[in-house]
DNA sequence: CCTGATGTCCTTTTT
DNA sequence: GGACATCAGG
């Protein structure tokens, strides 16, 4: 076995297998083979070393990471390959966290909250501390905080730290240091910690209990950190405690692919990660396996406009390969036609698989045109990422009742079911309920056991009746295994009756995502091999999953859609980037500062060695953003590239017109008129626009969409055989679309 | 206190 | 084009 794994790496890669002792950093070049050594070094440790893989710690940033890795150790070591400690920061220290809870004062079970929990919980603060909401936004105070917590910056520092006071002063918002006080306080109350808790808290464990600290350090022989150029402070701090008896720690990374700085990554723990070890060795990885000379090139001499970096020099054996398309489309709509016709010659003219082609986009919305394209002409795709399963309405009701009943102090699940389904309690109950158990210092649930003492008026039965709802889930919950007593909840609760009795599309899928989500919990709770089938480890696991491997897809040979973001780690035959648009691919977001936009360029370098083959860039000279159509510039990174490398594609360039916006107006003051009944109260809104133009069908008609509404389609013939249709798109005018499908049968 | 209609704001990336 | 706020009427 070791001589097959050794023989076929190169002399770096080999070292970095063999290496293992002492600190180690490996930067590893793009399509370098990093995953390849990290799992060989793994596999080396178990089997030549014989080091049990109990005292192996391997630390990834997404799931899908950690499961890949785990996958291929163990084709190589097999089952022991369970027993590493493997898993994203997140997920290995939630599961630490769990068992050592009491040190901190928090329960066993505690809550993770996610973004959207937090944020909720802020503005309810917010209001509640008699803050003006426009200054401290959700987001705002959010990132705030987020910031201070991956800087390991506590509220008591926070608050006592002249410095922090002066720079929010500055910023004109003195009182977020209140802020963060009371919303760690609350979230410490609620028995809840947000995804930077997690870190922070396990550093503050690490800090107050050295015995603790101890354990784990002796436990852990062999540390090792992959996406090492992502970690933040917080992190950090946690390697270098856990690995400061054996010293034997291993990251791997690759600073010219940090991207993560708006999370708090910081490239600087790379670049200084010498100073902390001064013994460290330090292997390069600079041979690329998987691109073409081309696609190596462009991605080099893209990344040279940099000034912060490791040096290094990445090349590759491989062929030169096919140049670089770049593609250019009138709209955003016209790029999603373009890039599904390319792929669908491409396919056929290669004889390839959908699954080897990926398109990449900045933001999650570019999505929609790309996918409205690649339906329209019958392309199969996955969108990996988006809105994930877990953040759906539904889904997230039912976990928090499945949540309050396993932890009655967590006020943001509470806040979510009182009231849900409808049961007559509103916000001023809400408020009456949580003033009640601050002001006594007593958890939500004690309150509302005696909620009779605290509530008078008509909402003080239905809270009762909740009150004994919830006691009965928390007895359901001691007595019946997961997955009963997720589904008596689901049904006691009415949750289920509730969507049951909403018919309409929407209703109908949110009803199936709860049922698909007892389905998860049945699989969990069906695993063999997992030891902790509770719900409460269910819920844990649940929370920390992201959009990514809940695709239980039969079908494998589909185009891929995902972010750049998303797209780390992953490598495909053919890669389109499209939105190569100045505003848009630099983010308009990311130009104030150097080191935003050089963190841009690095996201742009991520993009482009995702490929093997071939690279097509696609950017539109017009698109829709803030609900208008907006001029486009090409993005600047398009001039990094050497034009020798590009191949300009025009041929696919049609005619469209632009949507002329006061006809459709008169237009559409017209159908309001005739239409049965004549919609004549609602003032023409400033929202109200005709959308997108496009090349279809001669005649009006109304498409009726998924979501159960429409779209106004007026078609005009332009000449040579040239029609284009002008599609008007309502926004809060659901009122007005339906008069318009009244108007069609009238027109039939 | 609920519901439905309308208005307003946002909009980068993710564990 | 969604989430959320707000307002009127029940």
């Amino acid at each position: 076995m070791k001589q097959d794994y050794l023989a076929a790496l190169n002399e770096p890669q080999r070292e970095g297998v063999i290496n293992t002792d002492g600190p180690c950093m490996l930067i590893a070049g793009a399509g370098s083979g990093k995953t390849r050594v990290l799992t060989y070094r793994m596999a080396h440790l178990v089997q030549e070393k014989k080091v049990d893989p109990f005292r192996i710690m391997a630390l990834t940033f997404t799931n899908k990471a950690a499961a890949e890795m785990r996958g291929r150790i163990e084709k190589v070591i097999g089952n022991e390959a369970r027993n590493l400690m493997m898993g994203t920061f997140h997920s290995v220290f939630a599961r630490i966290l769990r068992t050592e809870a009491d040190k901190l004062g928090y329960p066993g079970h505690f809550t993770i909250y996610d973004a959207d929990d937090s944020k909720s919980l802020l503005k309810n603060l917010v209001k509640e501390l008699g803050l003006d909401p426009e200054t401290y936004k959700p987001n705002v105070v959010f990132n705030r905080i987020c910031a201070a917590k991956n800087r390991l910056i506590g509220w008591e520092e926070y608050t006592g730290n002249p410095i922090y006071l002066a720079d929010d002063s500055e910023h004109r918002r003195p009182e977020i240091g209140r802020i963060y006080r009371a919303y760690s306080l609350r979230c410490f109350q609620s028995g809840a910690m947000d995804f930077e808790d997690l870190l922070f808290n396990t550093n503050k464990l690490f800090n107050e209990h050295l015995d603790t600290l101890n354990k784990y350090q002796h436990r852990l022989q062999y540390v090792m950190v992959d996406e090492f150029q992502d970690t933040n402070f917080s992190q950090y701090l946690i390697i270098r405690k856990l690995s400061a008896v054996s010293q034997n720690v291993c990251v791997v990374g690759d600073d010219a692919q940090s991207i993560y700085g708006f999370r708090g990554a910081d490239i600087s723990n790379i670049l200084n990660f010498e100073k902390d070890y001064p013994d460290l060795k330090i292997i390069k990885l600079e041979q690329n396996y998987r691109s073409t000379k081309t696609i190596v090139e462009a991605a080099n001499s893209v990344i040279e406009k940099n000034t912060a970096q490791i040096q290094k020099n990445v090349w590759t054996d491989n062929n030169q390969g096919q140049q670089i398309e770049l593609i250019k489309a009138s709209t955003d709509n016209e790029e999603g036609r373009l890039v599904a016709s390319s792929i669908f010659e491409e396919k056929m003219q290669k004889q390839l698989h959908y699954s080897e082609f990926v398109i990449l986009y900045r933001t999650n919305s570019q999505s929609r045109a790309m996918e409205e394209a690649l339906r329209r002409m019958n392309i199969k795709y996955r969108i990996v990422g988006g809105l994930s399963f877990y953040q759906r309405k539904e889904v997230k009701d039912l976990l928090a009742y499945l949540r309050f009943s396993l932890n009655p102090q967590d006020e943001a699940s509470f806040r979510r079911i009182i009231n849900y389904p409808k049961r007559g309690i509103g916000d001023a109950t809400v408020d009456k309920i949580t003033v009640a158990a601050y002001d006594h210092g007593i958890p939500i649930w004690t309150v509302l056991q005696k909620v009779s003492s605290f509530i008078s008026g008509r909402a003080a039965a239905p809270a009762e009746d909740f009150a004994a709802k919830i006691s009965n889930f928390k007895i359901t919950i001691e007595t019946k295994d997961a997955f009963e007593a997720a589904s008596e909840i689901a049904k006691s609760s009415g949750i289920l009756r509730d969507l049951y009795e909403d018919k309409t599309v929407e209703g109908l899928s949110r009803y199936e995502n709860v049922q698909e989500l007892l389905n998860a919990i049945k699989e969990f709770a069906e695993t063999p091999e997992r030891e902790d089938k509770t719900l409460s480890a269910f819920l844990q696991e649940a929370a920390l999953l992201t959009g990514q491997d809940e695709n239980k897809d039969n079908d494998p040979d589909k185009v891929t859609l995902m972010t750049i973001h998303m797209a780390k780690g992953l490598e495909f035959s053919h890669v389109y980037v499209v939105g190569m648009e100045e505003d848009l691919f630099p983010s308009q977001m990311m130009l104030s500062s150097r080191a935003d936009l050089e963190e841009e360029r690095r996201l742009f370098y991520v993009a482009i060695t995702r490929a093997q083959q071939k690279l097509f860039l696609t950017y539109a000279t017009s698109r829709y953003r803030y609900g208008r159509l907006k001029n486009c510039e090409p993005s600047r990174f398009l001039k990094d590239i050497d034009k020798s490398l590009i191949h300009v594609n025009t041929k696919f360039n049609v005619f469209e017109p632009e949507a002329p916006k006061e006809y459709a107006k008169s237009f559409v003051s017209s159908l309001r008129k005739s239409a049965s009944p004549p919609v004549s109260s609602h003032k023409p809104s400033a929202d109200f626009r005709p959308d997108n133009t496009d090349l279809l069908q001669e005649g009006m008609k109304v498409e009726h969409s998924k979501f159960g509404f429409g779209k106004v389609l007026l078609i005009e013939n332009f000449g040579n055989d040239r029609k284009a249709s002008i599609e008007f798109e309502t926004i809060g005018m659901k009122t007005l679309l339906l008069s318009f499908a009244k108007l069609k049968i009238h027109t039939q």
